[in-house]
DNA sequence: CTCCCTCCGACTGTCGACAGACTACCTGCC
DNA sequence: GGCAGGTAGTCTGTCGACAGTCGGAGGGAG
């Protein structure tokens, strides 16, 4: 009997797709913030069903990607300056907590290796912005997963949405700024010295930095 | 014409009911941990439909209340000691920035009293189990709110749902002796004194307790 | 010209039904 | 007696339809 390698069926349900398409349009800014998302528009151009749609616009809601306007009519969520200064504050605290764990854990070198390996997928973004983005926040998450609490990770990913349509509100020519490999080698540096003062401070200042940032750029 | 006052009418929909109705239930401990939730029984239970059920489920899953076993099939969400110790370090994170903030903020003492007001309720709580847990997570949820930072708010109030089976989990005999006014007390009089680090350390020190707690305390 | 009433369209809330998938059991053959 | 195959039962996934509610356009009375 042949052994050839047979390919993956995807087992997710069509629901599970249909959130992830949203998402994907949401926070790449097919959809801009305040735009209504009606179910049937919706379930019309995917080609799937009012309730399906419908129950990934309701977990989108819990992420706090889409917000209830009048009447239950969803929207694409907009942020106030005060809400991404308190959203980047909650970050500054669950990265303080991730990198508090990471210094705190006996294999701290590998967790070091690992942040540098995505600091350098940020080097190698080059210019093209959708990429940037992917890897400053693949390098917050996956300092979360190194700190080896999983609550941690779930928190975080709670909150990516919002930072998701943060980032995207802004003008692009104005956001790489924040997202360079010299602004997240700091973190490993104080890591790797198991400089917990040190790293907590990196990181506030990180998060203070960003929440500046976003809320004094233009939106677009 | 008449200025008498009419009664609120209820614009609360069936789906935020059935939610509210089976996150009681869960937390209250009428359905335990591992328990399988059906969509057709609850409906069935309820006189809803399926799919008002089956949106308060999503809805649950999100919150951590329930999780996803064989098939898609909801249980009611069991919590390792792993993930309890994770799941308080977050908490301890998170509270840590709610007294940070409530420290800087110049209205510091109208927080102490609000908090004050919050202890006493526990202490009046009297021996009533389910009173002190309200009571108990009361004082922390005014805690987080206090610190002016929705966002802050609402990752806590994320946690809250994997709180209460946590609590609920455990033999109500051997429970109230961390939801005493005694040790809430210090966290305030930390914050009333200015003492930040002095503050930090006794919030750590609180979940830290309360993580040790319901991870030696046995499951009931 | 202005105001009010009515009708129409749009959107969400809720429901019942069909279909697919997996389990457990049961039967018949070896 | 044991095992392969079939078969009912049960659960979730997905869909289409009906109903209720709100906002606005349009027409008629004052």
């Amino acid at each position: 009997m042949s052994v050839e390698p047979l390919p993956n069926i995807d087992r997710s349900t069509l629901r599970e797709r249909v959130l992830r398409a949203l998402r994907s349009a949401i926070t790449s800014g097919a959809y801009r913030p305040g735009d209504h998302l009606g179910e049937v528009e919706l379930a019309g151009r995917l080609g799937v069903s009012r309730g399906t749609v419908r129950e990934a616009l309701r977990h989108l809601q819990q992420e706090g990607l889409v917000t209830a306007g009048h009447r239950g009519m969803l929207r694409v969520n907009t942020l106030s300056a005060e809400e991404i200064r308190g959203l980047f504050r909650v970050r500054a605290a669950l990265e303080g907590l991730a990198v508090t764990e990471i210094i705190a854990r006996p294999d701290r070198s590998a967790a070091v290796a690992a942040l540098r390996a995505a600091v350098d997928e940020l080097a190698g973004a080059g210019e093209d912005f959708a990429a940037k983005v992917e890897a400053d926040l693949g390098f917050h998450v996956r300092l979360c997963e190194l700190s080896g609490n999983p609550m941690l990770v779930e928190s975080w990913r709670h909150l990516e949405g919002r930072i998701r349509v943060t980032i995207m509100n802004r003008d692009p020519e104005e956001a790489p700024a924040m997202m360079t490999p010299g602004r997240h080698a700091p973190i490993i540096e104080a890591i790797e010295r198991g400089d917990l003062p040190g790293a907590l401070a990196v990181v506030e200042e990180h998060m203070a930095a960003a929440a500046d940032h976003f809320t004094s750029t233009p939106a677009r």
